[in-house]
DNA sequence: CTGGATCCCTCACGATACTG
DNA sequence: CAGTATCGTGAGGGATCCAG
């Protein structure tokens, strides 16, 4: 048996053996976001060493979760994606974003927001029960980050970058999620200076009814 | 800012540093189960040092994760039960639970089954829609292991130990897993002899229907 | 006995430098 | 760009010890 085993038969011993190691998880949201290069991770989490994140693809591939998929020319790069098997993470890391979110007040001095996490935030907190049948799109900015939310049909997609034509674009910062709480009211939040929108602002308050914490 | 925490402003990392260490997701499966004394946990991990299980203790202490009560008078020991917030990692135990089991094949020369690990696999597999209006009760036997599960109203409860005027009582080994997936059928199980029945043994396509992996 | 604290050793993690 | 090599450090592991 492996050293470091906890030496249980029981399914969250082994899932926790698969990722329950530091970093794993993470790397696992940025990749559900979508395939990605080495460096497009080493860019989502710049903490970690390129070592270690050397260290947990090969585990995650040998576990059958993430896949090492060779570009064909010119490019000839390498991509991880996740497997069938890694995508079925998706609801468990989303919760426990939700988990910990709770206690989630103020960005630390040193806490930066990336665009994964941040896609998955959004992610997250949508209620496909409000957004029943919608369509609509939001671009939504804080600081450097761009991210767009496009409702079709009730059905949400979430990427990196600018939407030309978003119905709404909202441009925000930290308090965000003051709004996204229902702390501050939509109206409140225009006031204070904590959002600027441009597009139809009335779509403000429906954008919070959609994504909620 | 903590030196191994992760630098980021996100719900997944702020719960990956509240229970994403070693060993601290199992501690909180087994207080899943109900309030533990320091001893009645190292039983159910028995490979973890009791330093280790202190500074969880600690840790998940401080983050309002689990609570340390005192009994009262003459005992005067100490118990640990989870809080509201700790209790709503239960789905998310579940779920991952879930996930890991399906690449538990056999268990390994030095892995051992715990009685907490199977009570919470049998929540896990709980299938509430199949138990709907149900009142039915069953003991299962595992080698030395013996927990309850109890139906009423189709609202489920497991616990350790023998239940006297259980519906069925099922004596069975790793086969027990086989079973649960639909590998096999109950009548081969029977047949095959990985389970020994006593009680109603119609009612053991019943259970098969109600936990299913 | 329970409920830990202490000690020491080891190895996984982390920072940095370096290579195909 | 996509990692490997090297090496120091501190968290994890195991045994033992101690107080109530």
């Amino acid at each position: 048996m492996a050293k470091r085993a906890y030496g249980q038969f029981c399914g969250l011993v082994r899932a926790l053996e698969l990722v329950g190691e530091r970093w794993t998880l993470i790397i696992v949201r940025d990749l559900l976001v979508g395939p990605k290069r080495f460096s497009d991770l080493l860019r989502g989490l710049p903490r970690i060493p390129t070592n270690i994140l050397s260290a947990r693809l090969k585990e995650l591939e040998q576990a059958g979760i993430v896949h090492r998929r060779v570009l064909p020319r010119p490019s000839g790069s390498v991509v991880y994606e996740l497997t069938q098997y890694g995508n079925e993470l998706e609801d468990i890391v989303l919760r426990l974003g939700r988990w910990g979110a709770r206690l989630l007040t103020k960005p630390g001095p040193e806490e930066i927001v990336t665009v994964d996490s941040m896609i998955m935030a959004m992610r997250s907190t949508f209620r496909p029960k409000e957004a029943r049948g919608l369509d609509v799109s939001y671009e939504l900015r804080l600081g450097e980050i761009v991210i767009h939310m496009s409702i079709k049909n009730g059905r949400l997609t979430v990427a990196e970058g600018a939407l030309p034509d978003a119905d709404l674009v909202i441009k925000t910062g930290p308090g965000i999620k003051a709004l996204m709480t229902g702390e501050v009211s939509p109206a409140k939040a225009i006031a204070n200076g904590s959002v600027r929108l441009s597009g139809d602002s009335r779509l403000l308050s429906r954008f919070v009814d959609t994504f909620h914490i």
